[in-house]
DNA sequence: AATGGCTGCAACCGCTCTACA
DNA sequence: ATGTAGAGCGGTTGCAGCCAT
């Protein structure tokens, strides 16, 4: 065959002949092109020159018809992708800086996969690269048990989500907060930034149920679901539990001085319709609303936990995930016992803990997620742990200095205080007309649902701990009467008034 | 020093979409 | 309407470098 070091009809070799363009060890394996084989592999020097020459010379675009005129043996996408990725001018080389990193987040959470236009906000970043940075990241965090999203990436997209299922009165009431979230760093208060900086593990990505401690959701009164992503699977379960409470106890002392924007939620239908959930919740609208559990194609977070409000959900986009996101069946291979979806999808399953009249909710999506949450001022409602207007500083928190305590231990603790109604539901309209909902008429208290699919997808582990917990409960309404039959729960609700 | 595992990156493949002839 | 080229993307592979043993 023809050696690519021959001359070419344009003669762009001329200065390129001390090494092959096709490199000694070329793989011609590549599919012919007019009975050419075509190289694959690493490009060599020679071959970039000569590409390089050709560019200069005829301008981009026909990749099909470099080969032919300038004697590469390359397919014209490879030629293109060579060009594009590594040596068109004003490349920019090297590791992402801090600003370039934040950036992608931001634009990773707005756009989704969209490498294309993530690169045309990183001047000198190529898609792929953005790409595989973004895959490696997957990788990194997942290892190291932290969430891929930072808190407030995550809350403005849902907020751009919340406001894209037009949910206008929400909007109006809390139109000067949302105004100001928009208003800068894509609605991120410069506030929350300097958290984020403080401690960027925080992150409301991919939560895998198995790592959402009883503790950590209940105990400190604010949702886990956000910290709880990427949790190695293999993770001692106590060393997760420590980091998640530490996750958990930074990301609550930030949020509560900077985000007020749910503090006016009194009761859960706002509290779910700030996550673009319908309501009054209908029983069918899971599968008349796809995105209700991560079919929403504008969404990552519901569908593979990945929280991405990468378009408006009013659009219709394709659900695209970055390569390395667990979808549904990863999460099988991981030893989740999720599959089947054992999950009631008419019943939405969520946490909704409120105290003095505010209202945080986690859900928990049928794939062992929990998905997103939060919002309010929330205490801890263990004796052995400060409030959260005394925790320490998000700086402070160390694996150290985090004790992970057991569940029932803690919450026994805190309901010992009699004088206070401590489970006071306000019920998702949809709930009421269930069954479910044991109220406890007796002593005039709530109690704690906790059902079989959630014990499922805990496993037994876990499971363990949230029978300990529905037991505590109705131990905890002092009239005797044991309302949270583990077993016999058929609802996927969690619901707390905290003192 | 040798070996093997892990990691990150470059590159490829297959597919879809769009523009254009 | 159809075919082609280019662009974009997800998924994957191969390889070099690093690190622990």
């Amino acid at each position: 065959m023809s050696h690519a070091g021959s001359e070419s009809e344009d003669g762009m070799l001329s200065n390129n002949q001390i090494e092959s363009p096709l490199g000694e060890e070329g793989n011609y394996g590549g599919s012919a092109n007019g009975g050419v084989a075509l190289k694959k592999g690493p490009w060599t020097s020679a071959e970039d020159a000569i590409l390089i020459e050709y560019v200069k010379k005829h301008g981009e675009g026909n990749w099909n018809a470099v080969q032919k005129h300038s004697g590469l043996f390359r397919c014209g996408k490879s030629c293109r992708l060579r060009w594009a990725n590594h040596l068109r001018p004003n490349l920019k080389k090297g590791a992402f800086t801090q600003e370039e990193e934040q950036l992608i987040i931001q634009l990773h959470a707005t756009m989704g996969n969209k490498w294309a236009q993530m690169a045309a906000h990183l001047p000198g970043r190529t898609d792929n690269e953005i790409k595989n940075y973004w895959n490696t990241r997957i990788k990194r965090r997942q290892r190291a048990g932290l969430p891929l999203y930072p808190p407030e990436v995550s809350l403005q997209a849902m907020q751009e989500s919340q406001r894209c299922l037009n949910i206008d009165r929400i909007e109006s009431e809390h139109k000067s907060q949302h105004d100001t979230l928009l208003s800068k760093n894509y609605g991120i208060p410069n506030i929350m930034f300097d958290n984020l900086k403080a401690n960027q593990s925080i992150l409301p990505y991919v939560p895998e149920l198995r790592d959402i401690t009883a503790s950590s959701m209940l105990m400190k009164g604010v949702s886990s679901s956000q910290y709880g992503s990427f949790m190695s699977p293999i993770m001692h379960r106590q060393k997760r539990l420590r980091e998640e409470t530490t996750l958990l106890s930074s990301f609550s002392g930030g949020m509560k001085n900077e985000f007020h924007l749910f503090d006016q939620f009194q009761d859960v239908n706002k509290a779910a319709q700030s996550f673009g959930l319908p309501f009054p919740f209908d029983p069918d609208s899971t599968t008349k609303n796809p995105e209700f559990f991560g079919e929403n194609q504008g969404s990552h977070t519901l569908a593979n936990g990945n929280f991405s409000a990468s378009k408006p959900t009013a659009e219709a986009v394709k659900l695209e995930l970055p390569s390395l996101q667990y979808s549904e069946t990863d999460l099988g291979g991981r030893g989740l016992s999720c599959s089947p979806i054992t999950f009631n999808r008419t019943v939405l399953p969520l946490i909704f803990v409120r105290k003095n009249g505010k209202t945080m909710v986690t859900q928990i999506s049928p794939l062992g997620h929990t998905a997103t949450s939060l919002f309010s001022e929330c205490t801890p409602i263990s004796a052995n742990e400060s409030s959260l207007d005394e925790s320490p500083s998000a700086e402070t928190f160390t694996e150290a200095n985090v004790k992970s305590e057991p569940v029932d231990q803690i919450w026994i603790a805190d309901r010992e205080n009699e004088s206070s109604t401590w489970l006071d539901i306000t019920f998702p309209e949809a709930l009421l007309d269930s069954d479910w909902l044991e109220h406890d008429s007796a002593c005039g208290k709530g109690q704690v649902i906790v059902n079989d699919a959630m014990g499922t997808l805990l496993g037994d582990d876990l499971g363990n701990e949230y029978k300990q917990m529905a037991a505590g409960a109705s131990v905890s309404h002092g009239c005797g009467r044991s309302s949270c039959s583990w077993d016999s729960m058929p609802a996927v609700y969690q619901m707390y008034e905290l003192p």
